[in-house]
RNA sequence: GCCUCUGUAGCUCAGUUGGUAGAGCAGCGGACUGAAAAUCCGCGUGUCGUUGGUUCGAUUCCGACCGGAGGCA
C-alpha cells in the first residue's frame, strides 16, 4: 500500500498556515512546508513564514532549509521533502503537507524524478547563446534535436528553451522524453487534498491586499534592507519573490515605496489568480470556503471529517 | 476676461492625408517536470467630451459649448 499523506492548499492569504497547524494538532501530524520562499532563512515577515507561536507546538518541515544567496530547485526540495515524509511516516505519524507551491507538491506526491542539473556554468552558456542568437533561432536549432519542446515552446520563454538544451547537452536525452517516462512512473504518496479558498475573488484580493499593508507594517522593508547587508542582490533567485524584488527596489532608489506596496499588492493578486487556475485542474479535492467567521472549528471539523471517512486518521 | 494646448478602452497614450480605431499596463482565461512568489501563451466595440455645420459619409475639417492644463492680463 502506498505511503498516505494530506496536502492542504490554496491561494496565497487564505489561512492554510493557520488552519493547517489546527488540523495538524487534531490528528497528531507533523507538517510539511510546500512554499518556495518559506524555504529561505531570514525571509520571514515577507513570505508570512509561521513564528514560533503560530506552530502551535506542532513539528514543522521544510521551513529555513536554505540560504537566500544559494540558488535552491524543486528538484532538491522534491527529495528533503520526501526525506522528511518518509521519516515521519515511520515515526506513525500523519505527514501534512501545506502549501501554495503547486509545482512543489506535484513533485513530492508524483515521485518526479528530474532530468540532472548543470554543474558546470552549462546555463550561463546556453542562456548567453540565447541572447546572442535570439528566441526564434534557439528553437529552430532545438528543433533539430527535440521536436516536441520545439513545438510546444514558445521562443520567448528563455527558462525553459534554455533547459531544453541543458538537458539534452547534459545527458544526450530529450527533456520531452524524459518528462513523458516520468509521467507515466507511478506516484510516491497516496494524497488527499484540500483546499482552501474564497468563494468571492474580491474577497480573496482584498484579504492579500491588506496582508502587504499588514507586511510592511510588520518590518517587511527593514527585513529586505538586513538581507541586503547579507549581500542580496536583485540577481538572486530569492530577490525574485512578490514583494521582496519590490522593497529591493524601493531601497536602491529605483521606486518609491508606495510603488512598491502597491506593484506587490498587485503582483499577489496576479499570483494568486495563477494559483487558482493551476489548482482548477484537480478536481478532487476538498473544497473549503473560508468564512467571514474568524472561528475555524467548523473547517476543522468538516476538515477531520473528511480525513476520517477517507481512512487516513 | 483673452490666447494656446488638450479631451480616444478601467489607466497612460497612438492613430485615422474624411470611409466609425490600436498599443502598453490593468483585468480575464490558459500553460507549467532541477529558476516556479519564477517564466510563458491567448483574449481589445470603445456614444473617439457634447452639440451644430460642411460632406454621399465626420472620431478626423469648421463653429459653439462643457471639462482639464498652461500662458497673458
Amino acid at each position: 500500500m502506498l505511503k498516505r499523506v494530506v496536502v492542504l492548499t490554496g491561494p496565497t492569504a487564505t489561512g492554510k498556515t493557520e488552519l493547517g497547524v489546527l488540523l495538524a494538532r487534531e490528528c497528531g501530524a507533523e507538517i510539511i512546508s510546500a512554499d518556495s520562499m518559506q524555504i529561505y532563512r531570514h525571509m520571514d515577515v515577507g513570505t508570512a513564514k509561521p513564528t514560533r507561536e503560530e506552530m502551535g507546538g506542532v513539528a514543522h518541515h521544510m521551513l529555513d532549509v536554505a540560504s537566500p544567496l544559494e540558488a535552491y530547485s524543486v528538484a532538491r526540495y522534491s527529495a528533503e521533502a520526501a526525506r522528511a515524509a518518509d521519516d515521519i511516516i515511520s515515526r506513525g505519524r500523519l505527514p501534512m503537507i501545506v502549501g501554495g507551491s503547486g509545482l512543489f507538491i506535484d513533485s513530492l506526491i508524483a515521485g518526479r524524478e528530474f532530468a540532472p542539473e548543470d554543474t558546470v556554468g552549462l546555463r550561463a552558456e546556453i542562456s548567453e547563446e540565447y541572447d546572442r542568437l535570439g528566441g526564434e533561432k534557439m528553437l529552430e536549432k532545438l528543433a533539430e534535436f527535440d521536436l516536441e519542446s520545439a513545438g510546444r515552446l514558445s521562443a520567448r520563454d528563455k527558462k525553459r528553451v534554455v533547459r531544453a538544451y541543458e538537458v539534452y547537452r547534459l545527458t544526450g536525452e530529450t527533456i520531452s522524453g524524459h518528462d513523458t517516462d516520468s509521467k507515466s512512473a507511478p506516484p510516491r504518496y497516496e494524497a488527499l487534498y484540500i483546499e482552501l479558498g474564497f468563494s468571492d475573488r474580491n474577497a480573496l484580493y482584498a484579504r492579500i491586499d491588506g496582508r502587504v499593508d499588514e507586511m510592511i507594517k510588520r518590518g517587511f522593508q527593514e527585513e529586505v534592507r538586513a538581507l541586503m547587508d547579507m549581500g542580496l542582490t536583485k540577481w538572486h533567485n530569492s530577490a525574485q519573490a512578490i514583494g521582496y524584488r519590490e522593497m529591493l527596489e524601493a531601497e536602491l532608489g529605483e521606486i518609491t515605496p508606495e510603488q512598491a506596496r502597491e506593484t506587490t499588492k498587485r503582483r499577489s493578486r496576479q499570483y494568486a489568480k495563477r494559483q487558482l487556475t493551476w489548482l482548477r485542474r484537480r478536481r478532487d479535492a476538498l473544497r473549503i470556503n473560508r468564512s467571514a467567521a474568524p472561528d475555524h472549528s467548523e473547517e476543522v471539523r468538516v476538515s477531520t471529517e473528511y480525513m476520517r471517512r477517507a481512512g487516513y486518521i
